[in-house]
DNA sequence: AGCACGCCGACT
DNA sequence: GTCGGCGTGCTC
């Protein structure tokens, strides 16, 4: 009897196990290795998708009754290697299979969600149903079609002459009818229904114009010669180099040579979202054999991505994190772009890197990986200096043309000389000037909402969130505070809720504070904000972007978002308001972050034509983060920081194991942890060889409580990644059903943000 | 994730 | 006595 092993897919402890059902007849030629099948399962032989892993001849009668396979989803397969990649992520991450196996297949795959269907008017059409308006007799309009009509022409800009396209669904909505009806008006030729394999923003990315390869100067000549020796074996690459220096042409020049092979290429980038220029310059210069995978995608349109990249209809995937399992037969090249960005690590389980599965693929297909950036981790920079991964540098600017200057600007003078406002005189000088020259300005601060806390300077009450650990944030548009961990708000009062005196005030500035100072120092300036508040809505940051780069805005506010590789010509002035916010976190990587911040930032001017100018405000203006970032001069920055992680012992000195857990009962988060360090104490003691872990906590959590529940923290640091493992399935294994209604752990190995 | 079994209290 | 609450355990 031929029987096959499934994982079924439900991501649950106790069904973390293959379950054997019997290959039907009828299956025979369909089920492979990797198929997905629905399987009946449970007493209630629920039908559930399922992921073959193996496939064989039933050698002994079990001792329960085996299950035939109920059906086949024959488009869908996953390849053996990805199969063995879920299997060393499950290892390795230490996530149930299921939720492994499910990366590498599109979410939703069976929700039929595979075409989206649109209704589109053309040009010929639209004059039809007109001319049917004029002449009811003859067509065959009945009110209910006529009404149907007219709603649907509303969509309609007589100027614009473009035919109308709707969403399927939404024109169902507008015109208070039915799919039912719409065939109809079909069949009468007043409209067609068409289904839309690609979703619009993809096509939206495709009416780009065509562009030429760039001539490259001699280090992104050596830089693409190199990698392009070693196309037929594993290597990691680093390509360091500085904001400017051409690193996305380097990667297209290497990307042409790899599709010359007739191979593919993965190539990541941190957020779709914030980075369409990038996905656009892909495009531009490949065309049709790019495909595009990001968080806005809806599942058909994810799904529709997924197969052209299995048929081979494209050869480049541009995406995300996740865009690393595209199901490609042969990848020659895997790009990393700001390899640095804590996107790549996912947050959920599984909480894989994608640089590791990136490199993991890359032994598998046996081809090159580049990491790109020009502030990289310390730890992939140091992973270059000891061999591991091959250094190449872009020092030089690609093209020559306009300069900057930076300035660092020390705000304790600035209080000193009676400027008590947000901005300083030197910055509010250059953005005047700038306003002359008709120049665009940048200005970033890492906080959004109004202040950072609204207090009371009479009793010193503070507006704390009733559920977490933190003062909210006041927000000027609505008149309430808002807690940014649980979305909590209250609306503010005039008087202190506490003492009811009228001393309330607003310390510190958020994105919103300082749009209005803004606005009241400039008010002649058009002014825009960009922050989470501001873009939430589906094309929220391209819409900002757009208008700021058509030059409708002058002066830009944001936070993060603001600073990543966004590509302006007319910027002359950028500034950080807060250099240090980022400083003073109980983080270690506090100083690395803030250095890349700041080299972000004053990487947003001097562009194009225009000369730039960054100003960097702060009160520990000797920081040596904030030093080299000024000076733009990473080596110096990592050696000095290096040298903080080896004292303390810091990646890439040890790996670090973090386990929160979430408590409702705020002794038992601390007596479970301080339970494990004693079983982890024990646990190391008996393998002597693994004798350089350190536990720090356990400890109340920086942010100790957030929607009601108490967070408490232990690190373990320790050289062997596998002890940490060890310790971590130790961790998993001494929580029970029961406990596990009470207390919820998190635990991830390498973090890259601590909390 | 479902579904059934089973052990308790509340009610006809 | 029976109905139904949900804690516990199993699923090829």
């Amino acid at each position: 009897m031929e029987i096959v092993q499934v994982i079924i897919g439900i991501s649950t402890k106790a069904l973390d196990r293959p379950f054997t059902y019997i290959i039907p007849k009828t299956f025979r030629d369909l089920v492979e290795v990797g198929s997905v099948v629905l399987v009946p399962f449970g007493k209630g032989n629920t039908l559930k998708e399922a992921y073959v892993i193996d496939r064989g001849i039933l050698t002994k009668e079990p001792d329960y009754q085996l299950k035939e396979i109920h059906d086949v989803i024959h488009d869908v397969k996953v390849e053996k290697e990805l199969i063995k990649l879920a299997y060393w992520i499950h290892k390795r991450y230490e996530c149930n299979i299921t939720s492994a196996l499910k990366l590498m297949v599109p979410t939703d795959v069976h929700s039929k969600v595979k075409t989206h269907k649109v209704v589109t008017l053309e040009l010929d059409q639209i004059t039809k149903i007109q001319d049917a308006f004029q002449d009811l007799e003859v067509s065959k309009l009945t009110t209910k079609r006529q009404e149907v009509l007219k709603s649907l022409l509303t969509r309609w800009h007589e100027d614009s002459k473009k035919p109308i396209k709707i969403p399927l669904k939404e024109a169902i909505q507008i015109g208070k009818t039915t799919h039912g009806l719409l065939k109809t008006l079909q069949e009468l030729g007043y409209l067609t229904i068409i289904d839309d394999e690609i979703g619009r923003d993809i096509q939206v990315l495709r009416k780009g114009i065509t562009s030429q390869e760039l001539i490259l100067n001699n280090e992104q000549k050596m830089c693409v010669d190199k990698v392009a020796c070693s196309l037929n074996e594993q290597e990691t690459f680093l390509l360091y180099g500085i904001t400017g220096s051409g690193k996305t042409e380097v990667y297209m020049q290497l990307i042409q040579k790899v599709l010359n092979r007739g191979e593919s290429v993965i190539v990541l980038i941190p957020e779709i979202g914030l980075t369409p220029l990038t996905t656009r310059r892909f495009v531009e210069r490949f065309g049709p054999v790019v495909g595009v995978q990001h968080s806005k995608l809806n599942a058909g349109e994810r799904y529709e991505q997924w197969l052209k990249a299995k048929r081979g209809e494209i050869q480049i995937m541009v995406g995300a994190r996740s865009a690393i399992f595209t199901p490609f037969n042969k990848i020659g090249l895997i790009i990393i772009d700001e390899e640095h960005e804590h996107t790549y690590k996912s947050e959920q389980n599984p909480r894989y890197h994608a640089r590791e599965v990136a490199i993991k693929r890359s032994i598998d297909h046996q081809c090159p990986v580049v990491l790109g950036s020009a502030t990289p981790l310390i730890e992939s920079y140091h992973k270059a200096m000891t061999d591991n991964y091959t250094l190449l540098n872009l020092t030089a600017r690609a093209v020559e043309g306009s300069k900057r200057q930076v300035t660092m600007i020390d705000m304790r003078h600035e209080l000193e000389n009676g400027n008590m406002s947000i901005l300083s005189n030197e910055l509010e000088q250059g953005i005047t000037d700038a306003l002359k020259k008709q120049e665009q300005i940048i200005l970033f601060i890492n906080r959004r909402g109004f202040a950072n806390f609204v207090s009371c300077r009479k009793c010193g009450f503070v507006y704390t969130c009733k559920d977490c650990d933190v003062s909210m944030t006041y927000h000027a548009n609505n008149k309430r505070m808002i807690c940014h961990y649980c979305g909590y708000s209250l609306p503010v009062d005039k008087t202190c809720p506490e003492c009811g005196s009228s001393y309330l005030k607003a310390f510190g500035a958020g994105t919103q504070k300082i749009q209005s100072y803004i606005k009241k120092t400039f008010p002649n300036a058009k002014i825009a904000r960009m922050d989470q508040d501001t873009t939430q809505k589906k094309h929220g940051h391209e819409l900002i972007l757009k208008a700021f780069e058509d030059k409708e805005i002058d002066i830009l506010i944001g936070t993060q978002m603001i600073a990543k590789g966004h590509d302006f010509h007319n910027v002359s002035v950028v500034g950080v308001l807060a250099a240090d916010l980022s400083l003073h976190i109980d983080d270690f990587r506090a100083a690395e972050r803030t250095f890349q911040l700041v080299t972000q930032v004053i990487g947003r001017t001097g562009r194009g034509d225009v000369n730039g100018h960054a100003f960097i405000q702060t009160y520990s203006p000797d920081h040596f983060a904030l030093k080299y970032a000024l000076e733009e001069n990473y080596i110096g920055f990592y050696n000095e920081e290096i040298l903080f992680r080896r004292a303390m012992i810091y990646p890439p000195f040890c790996h670090i194991l973090q386990v929160i857990t979430l408590t409702e009962n705020e002794e038992l988060g601390m007596r479970f942890l301080n339970e494990r360090v004693e079983k982890i104490e024990n646990f190391v003691d008996k393998e002597k060889q693994f004798g350089d872990i350190i536990v720090l906590g356990p400890a109340k959590a920086g942010i100790g409580r957030v929607k009601g529940k108490y967070r408490h923290r232990l690190l373990v640091k320790g050289s062997s990644y596998k002890q940490l493992t060890n310790i971590r399935k130790e961790l998993y294994n001494s929580i029970d059903n029961k406990l596990s209604q009470v207390l919820q752990i998190h635990v991830d190995i390498n973090p890259l943000i601590m909390y």
